[in-house]
Formats: C-alpha cells, sequence, structure tokens
DNA sequence: GCCGTTTTCGGCCCGACTGTTTTCAGTCG
C-alpha cells in the first residue's frame, strides 16, 4: 500500500514544473503542473483513498488526464516516470539552485550548457572565479549579487518556516497521542516561543504508564510518521529522526513530576534559561529540566516535583502557538512563582527584559487570538484569491469577526490580473452592494443567530520604485482602507527601498504599509531597511504598519513591532487571506505580535468597527 | 496540460524593474 500523502505528491509534482521551467518547456503546461500542485495540496482527503476510483481524480480542478495518470502512477508505483526522465539530463541540484535569488531557470540552463555545473558550491565557487560574467548577458554586477544571494540562501537553509514546522509539529504530536500511555504531549523550543522559522522540533512525552515496554512501544509507533529518512540516535529516552524535508525532531521522554519544568527547560529560550537560572541560584534554588530543588542546607523540593493537578478546571492560559497542555503550562507557573516571577509568555522568553518585568509584576497583556475582530487584508476572484467577496464575508462570520476588508492587488501585479482604475471602480461596487447587505445581519454559515458584518472596501497598491502608488488618487481616495505594498525590484539596496517607501507614506490615501522591513522568505535575506526613519515617517503621517501573517512570509521582526510599540505607531495583524480558510493562519502574525510584546490597544483590528473607521478616516484630515 | 465550448482547438501570463545592452532578456511577483 503506498503511503503517498498529498503533499508529497504535491511536492513532486512542483519539482517536476521547475526542472521543465530548465528545460524550457511550453509555459503553460508549467503552470499547468503547478496548478496541480496546488489543487492536490489543499484537497481535504489523501488521494491514496482515491487510487481506486482514478475517475474520481478528475473532478478535483485544474487536473486532467494526463495529470491524473501520472498521479496514479506515483500512488501505484511511488515513482514518477516524466520527472525521472527530466533528471536524466538535469541535475537535482537544479532545483536549489532555483532558491537562490536572481537565478532562474534560464539562466541555470545556461551555466549548466556551458559548465556542466548544477550545486550551489559549484556556481558559488565559478562566480568568485569570474568565470559567471562570461556567460550572456552577465556581468560582473549580476555576478556579485548572486554571490550575495548565495550568502543569505545559507544563512536561512536548515531552518524552516513556522507554518511548515507548525504543521509536522501537528501531525508527529497526534501520532504521539495517539498512544494510550501518553498523557501528555507538547511541542517546545522555538516553534512555542513562536519564531519565524524553526531548526528543529522538539516534543516532550510523559505519562505514568509510559515506561519499560509501554515507552519503547511509543517510540517504535512514533518511527511510523509518514516522510521519515533517518534515524539520528535512539535512546531510551530520547529520539532523533530527519524527516524527508530535512527538518529535524527530537521526542523526549520526561517522568511526569518533571514534565513542567522539562517543558520550561526545552522551551529556552537558552537566554532566557541562563538568565532564569541565575535568578534560581540567587535565591538557593537549583533549576533544571527536572524541576526546581533547594540547595543543600534546606529540604522541600520547591515546584516541578509533582504536578498533581488533575483539576481538569481550566486556568486559561494566556493562549500560546501551541495549545500546551494546560497543566503543563500550570507547572511552569509553579516554577516561575516560586522565584517570584510571574507566568511568561513563551513568545516573551528572549531574555529580553522578561525577567525584570515579570518580577515588577509589569508584563504585558499580550494580544490574543480573542482580541481580533477582523481581518483587513484579503484577496478575492478579482486578482489572485480563490473565493468571492461573499465567501470571504461568511469565512468571517463563522470566525465570529466583525469587519474584514477585500484588499485586492493593483494592476501593476500584473500577473494576477491586478485592479486598474476602472475594474476597482467595478470592484467597489460590488464591495458596498456586499456589505449594505452583510450590515443588516447574517447567519453564519456554521449555525447561530444572526450578526451583522461591516465590509470595507480597500487595495493592496503597488509602491512603485519612485514611490508612487499606482492607482490614481480620485479612485484611491473613494476606498476605505489602501495597504502600501512593494511587489517587485526588493533586491533594490535597502536605502533606496526606504526611500521608496518614505515617499509612499507621505501620500495621503495610504492607511497601511505592507512588507514594512522586506519579505522573510526562505529565499530572501530580510532587508535592513532604516527602521527609525521609516517609523517616526509613519507617526507623523497616521501610517500604520502590517504584520502579515501569511505562512510563506513575516515581514516585520519582533523588534520592530516592538519598536512600534513604543512609538506609538499601530499594527494590523492580518492574514493576507487569499482563501477562506487561510483566515485561520492568523496564529502566525500574533506569534510574532507577541514576540514583539504588543498588546490589544497596540493593533488596529483589535477596535470596535466605529473606532476603527474612525481610526482610518483620521489619516485623511 | 487544462479548460470550455461560440465543444476537439485556441486561450491561458503580464508589468515593473535591472543589468545588460543600444533594444531587450531574464527574474520576480
Amino acid at each position: 500500500m503506498n503511503t503517498m500523502e498529498n503533499r508529497e505528491l504535491a511536492r513532486l509534482l512542483r519539482e517536476t514544473a521547475d526542472l521543465m521551467e530548465i528545460a524550457g518547456a511550453d509555459s503553460f503546461r508549467i503552470r499547468s503542473y503547478r496548478r496541480a500542485a496546488d489543487a492536490v495540496e489543499t484537497y481535504s482527503q489523501p488521494l491514496r483513498t482515491m487510487a481506486a476510483e482514478p475517475k474520481k481524480l478528475l473532478e478535483l480542478p485544474g487536473i486532467g488526464k494526463g495529470i491524473a495518470a501520472h498521479l496514479m502512477e506515483m500512488l501505484e508505483t511511488g515513482r514518477f516516470s516524466e520527472r525521472e526522465k527530466l533528471l536524466e539530463s538535469h541535475h537535482p541540484a537544479m532545483l536549489q539552485l532555483l532558491q537562490i535569488q536572481g537565478l532562474g531557470p534560464k539562466t541555470i540552463a545556461a551555466i549548466w550548457a556551458k559548465h556542466h555545473v548544477a550545486t550551489v558550491d559549484e556556481v558559488e565557487a565559478l562566480a568568485r572565479a569570474g568565470q559567471l560574467r562570461e556567460l550572456p548577458r552577465m556581468g560582473e554586477k549580476a555576478e556579485q549579487k548572486i554571490l550575495k544571494a548565495i550568502t543569505a540562501w545559507r544563512a536561512m537553509s536548515g531552518r524552516f518556516l513556522l507554518s511548515e514546522a507548525r504543521r509536522t509539529a501537528g501531525e508527529a504530536l497526534a501520532r504521539l497521542r495517539a498512544v494510550a500511555e501518553v498523557e501528555q504531549a507538547a511541542a517546545a523550543g522555538s516553534l512555542r516561543r513562536g519564531r519565524e522559522t524553526v531548526g528543529d522540533l522538539d516534543l516532550l512525552v510523559s505519562g505514568r504508564r509510559l515506561q519499560g515496554a509501554a515507552l519503547a512501544a511509543a517510540m517504535e509507533h512514533f518511527l511510523g510518521l509518514p516522510g521519515i529518512v533517518e534515524i539520528y540516535g535512539r535512546g531510551e529516552t530520547k529520539l532523533s529522526v530527519r524527516l524527508h524535508a530535512g527538518l529535524q525532531i527530537d521526542v523526549r521522554w520526561l517522568p511526569p513530576e518533571s514534565f513542567g519544568a522539562g517543558l520550561q527547560y526545552f522551551t529556552g529560550s537558552q537566554a532566557h534559561n541562563i538568565a532564569l537560572r541565575g535568578r534560581a541560584l540567587k535565591a538557593g534554588y537549583r533549576l533544571n529540566e527536572y524541576g526546581l530543588s533547594r540547595l543543600e542546607g534546606s529540604e522541600a523540593p520547591a515546584a516541578g516535583g509533582r504536578s498533581s493537578s488533575r483539576s481538569g478546571g481550566k486556568a486559561a492560559p494566556p493562549a500560546g502557538l501551541l495549545p500546551a497542555a494546560a497543566e503543563a503550562e500550570a507547572a511552569e507557573e509553579k516554577i516561575y512563582r516560586s522565584l517570584g516571577l510571574a507566568w511568561i509568555a513563551p513568545e516573551l522568553r528572549e531574555d529580553a527584559g522578561e525577567i525584570e518585568a515579570a518580577a515588577a509584576g509589569r508584563l504585558p497583556r499580550l494580544v490574543s487570538e480573542a482580541d481580533i475582530r477582523g481581518d483587513l487584508h484579503m484577496h478575492t476572484v478579482a486578482s489572485d484569491g480563490r473565493a468571492t467577496i461573499e465567501e470571504m464575508a461568511d469565512a468571517a462570520l463563522a470566525r465570529g469577526y466583525e469587519y474584514i476588508a477585500i484588499t485586492d492587488h493593483s494592476a501593476s501585479l500584473a500577473m494576477v490580473q491586478g485592479l486598474d482604475e476602472r475594474r476597482m471602480l467595478q470592484q467597489l461596487k460590488r464591495i458596498r452592494a456586499a456589505d449594505a447587505s452583510y450590515r443588516q445581519g447574517r447567519r453564519p454559515p456554521g449555525g447561530g443567530p444572526e450578526r451583522p458584518l461591516r465590509i470595507l472596501a480597500g487595495i493592496e497598491v503597488d509602491i512603485l520604485a519612485d514611490g508612487r502608488l499606482d492607482l490614481a488618487d480620485d479612485v484611491l481616495a473613494q476606498l476605505d482602507l489602501v495597504i502600501g505594498s512593494i511587489h517587485s525590484r526588493f533586491d533594490q539596496p535597502p536605502a533606496a527601498v526606504t526611500e521608496r517607501l518614505l515617499r509612499a507614506i507621505e501620500h495621503p490615501a495610504l492607511h497601511l504599509l505592507g512588507h514594512p522591513t522586506g519579505r522573510l522568505l526562505l529565499r530572501r535575506e530580510p532587508l535592513a531597511l532604516d527602521f527609525e526613519t521609516i517609523l517616526s515617517a509613519c507617526l507623523q503621517h497616521g501610517v500604520m504598519l502590517e504584520i502579515n501573517s501569511a505562512p510563506d512570509r513575516l515581514d516585520l521582526h519582533d523588534r520592530h513591532a516592538r519598536r512600534c510599540r513604543e512609538a506609538g505607531v499601530r499594527v494590523a495583524i492580518n492574514t493576507d487571506a487569499h482563501h477562506p480558510h487561510h483566515l485561520g493562519l492568523l496564529p502566525y502574525g500574533l506569534a510574532m505580535a507577541r514576540r514583539g510584546w504588543l498588546e490589544p490597544g497596540n493593533v488596529l483590528n483589535t477596535l470596535p468597527a466605529d473606532e476603527l473607521m474612525q481610526a482610518l478616516n483620521a489619516r485623511r484630515k
């Protein structure tokens, strides 16, 4: 029986599309493969369950006879001959080269044709030797750019976006929890702290009957997790594996009475733990992963010894990124309390003042999912979204939101058929009509009483190289919300991008600055912009910043979020939803907002609808 | 390759920008 998951099938299709691109295949054909990959990945059921009825595959949008046959081959044999054929004439390392900013299929093909070279290391050597510039339309500047991009790529490789890591952690934890003797299972480490990228996963398990043969059986069961390609280490209490994608997972067993202490210890960060242990020492304690104990001369373990509480009553700890068992956090809380500290949210544990604040009782009341009243950045079929205004509105109602803003792309993002003035005005009419209907009250799709939803009209407008916005002022003036983003030439020097943003901030129509510090994608180096200057310009002009929760990008850094708080510049935490289910991806942006110590008052979309409108209109005066 | 049909072919994905050019190819979104 084949175990290929949808994600794996989608990956093979995408890689094949990449190889086809290097091979110079027809671009529409390539696009079909990519669209099919999207369809496979977002399909709700595992395709392997449909292997018996190949015809059902054809019901998926973007999958026709050709790709259905490819999928059947993969499901039945685990192989994909079309891809293998391409790999005979092309090198698999080319797929990595495509991740280098500025290196595209044409250049990669040209390098191969001339030098028969395809790995990152080899291309780097060519560039250093000044041999890349011998290729047509390549010069010294381009060569230097590629060298820089390789450095940036190296810095990011080996780390995984929070969204990917979180999804994998969810699957891995589910597998552990399926074992009867496992009473507690939680993710610790940088994932729990909500870092934008995660190096590896630390999973902790515990259970009173989870020992001896039961523990060994549980570990064995875990090894059935799809995608494991290597077992690094396998001891009595620890298991280390590597997944296909390269992510490493460590599973650690802890005695039940140490679970809280272990969770604290393995959540880190290291700097936080060092500071905390220092504080413990001063107070006469020793803190390690097994608990907090008095140093000699004193008895009575202070905390971490038996987390007893089977209370079941929920103390409702502040919502973290991954819902760890409430009782585990309660055990953690004991440790902090014993050290004279309030429990510190994982996102804050960076030794960045959180311990002092906890001691003084001045920890922020962090913004949480429950505070968010609406989403102010979403796309529809008018540009590159997958759903209509009404479908997005229904999804928002189902989440209990009070308002949304429809913000499709403007014209210069031509690939997605962005809106020009004429189409924006048509879209505006549709949004106003939908608003008129939904503000009267609607029953959420899942049931429940009728509730009103405000639908604001907006645009994600492109900030051009000279700082102009790419829609006419008289059209922008009719919109409730204008988000300015840069969609091209992020490889401009930081000073040029800063200048570009500053010009846009002066534009009276702009409310929100999207991608304010440069995108943090796996392929990209975060841009070092002059953030202080940007912030003071925002403050002066009443422009706010966006924290974009889209899974492949976290634009604002935590230190920047914290500077927003200090400077009094509001942020909006939006999902950039292209599909109704993207509205549920809020945690990625929230984690960053929380790491930036943001409180509800710092966040635009925690405001009630009336106050939100006031805040937006204030910009106009 | 897929899709839709005015159904078995023709349309689908294009503008901004850079570095290389001297008119435009390649990359990105």
